[in-house]
DNA sequence: CCGGCGAGCGGAGGAAACCTCCGCTCACCA
DNA sequence: TGGTGAGCGGAGGTTTCCTCCGCTCGCCGG
């Protein structure tokens, strides 16, 4: 269950170091999960018997120790994009964005800070947010390709949409429907039959 | 400029007290377009010359403090459904979910509070998003009776997405077309010419 | 015009969370 | 097995939240 990726570089870490490090990052997903992302840092270094130095000198601010948690679902992510770049062009590519929707449900907060993503580019979550962007664009561009989907819709555009429909499902938990209708809704459209072509 | 909307039944406020009122109510405005609506409380106070006890005595909490500063762009936001509803059916109701978005955006993390709203009903900021959402359920169904908007949808559903556009909006300030071209791609659907018909 | 009463004021203060800083410890290497 | 610096941890300064309660002064009746 511990990742405990980290470390690209030089020398392995620690022991003590690493060991407190997947520390961190199970109890920061339990809380996050739990509370959302503004979960308490202090409370997250309390569960896993650790001085909140060490929190922060493993993760510099709060992006840092989300992106962590985030990056085995990446995976997985990833993983299904490409399953999904065998089947049919448009379903599949609204698939994937469902299954993006569903995965920021998780954990409470965490679509709010993909999007923001575009703005703050230094952020440690740009390091999720693009890998997921590409990912989209193959999906998309072949979609466009086979004309199922329109070609003047751009990929930014697009996963800024799915994450809005993301937090707008989180914000109405009583309704679990709320995500699939309104992605349903950007898929077909607006308009009605006897709407003007446009 | 100051609304002093406040007491509706009883004797009429007492002076101070009503001065208080307005330069709250002026700073909070102040303070919520130039920091977001998660702006100092205390600092709203400070600026306004008066104890934090006395924001509080009149605005229990943030999200009322909110609603008062939202009432005024209320107004005008049904003023502009009026309008509205002589318009062309279609368009008139985009219109006037990008005059939403519009709005929203000049608050940052309004958007976000009103959704949170269809959870929270206790919430002050119901107040503000009951009238705007019955004014849109009007346009609403005129589209939907002339046929140019599609029947399945809600308005529930439909105010949820447009607030998440705005939301979404907000977080890339360094795009401000992004919320027209979110609206139009809600408008006319993912759905390009060669897809199945749905 | 004036006195008293209570609505309204305001800020002290406790709680929570953030993040930094720096002296100590002990894991690792030679 | 000893030295050393990577890593630890928590004290503490800051900010914001919100509550509580003694004082003040706006208002009304005389």
């Amino acid at each position: 269950m511990a990742m405990s990726t980290a470390q690209t570089p030089g020398r392995p870490m620690r022991a003590d170091a690493r060991r407190n490090y997947d520390r961190l990052l199970g109890e920061a997903r339990t809380a996050f999960a739990e509370h959302g992302t503004d979960a308490s840092l202090e409370d997250i270094a309390r569960r896993a018997g650790v001085g909140i130095g060490t929190l922060y000198r493993h993760f510099p601010n709060r992006h840092a120790l989300m992106s962590a948690v985030f990056q085995e679902a990446l995976a997985s992510l990833l993983a299904r994009s490409h399953e999904l770049a065998k089947a049919d062009p448009c379903a599949g590519l609204v698939d994937w964005l469902g299954a993006i929707i569903t995965h920021a449900g998780e954990y409470r907060g965490l679509a709010q800070a993909l999007m923001s993503t575009s703005r703050d580019e230094t952020s440690a979550l740009s390091d999720c947010n693009v890998p997921l962007r590409e990912a989209g664009a193959r999906l998309l561009a072949r979609a466009q390709a086979s004309g199922t989907v329109r070609a003047d819709v751009s990929i930014g555009d697009l996963m800024q949409l799915t994450n809005a429909i993301a937090l707008a499902a989180e914000q109405a938990p009583e309704d679990p429907a709320l995500a699939g209708r309104l992605l349903t809704l950007t898929l077909r459209g607006l308009k009605g039959p006897r709407a003007a072509a446009g």
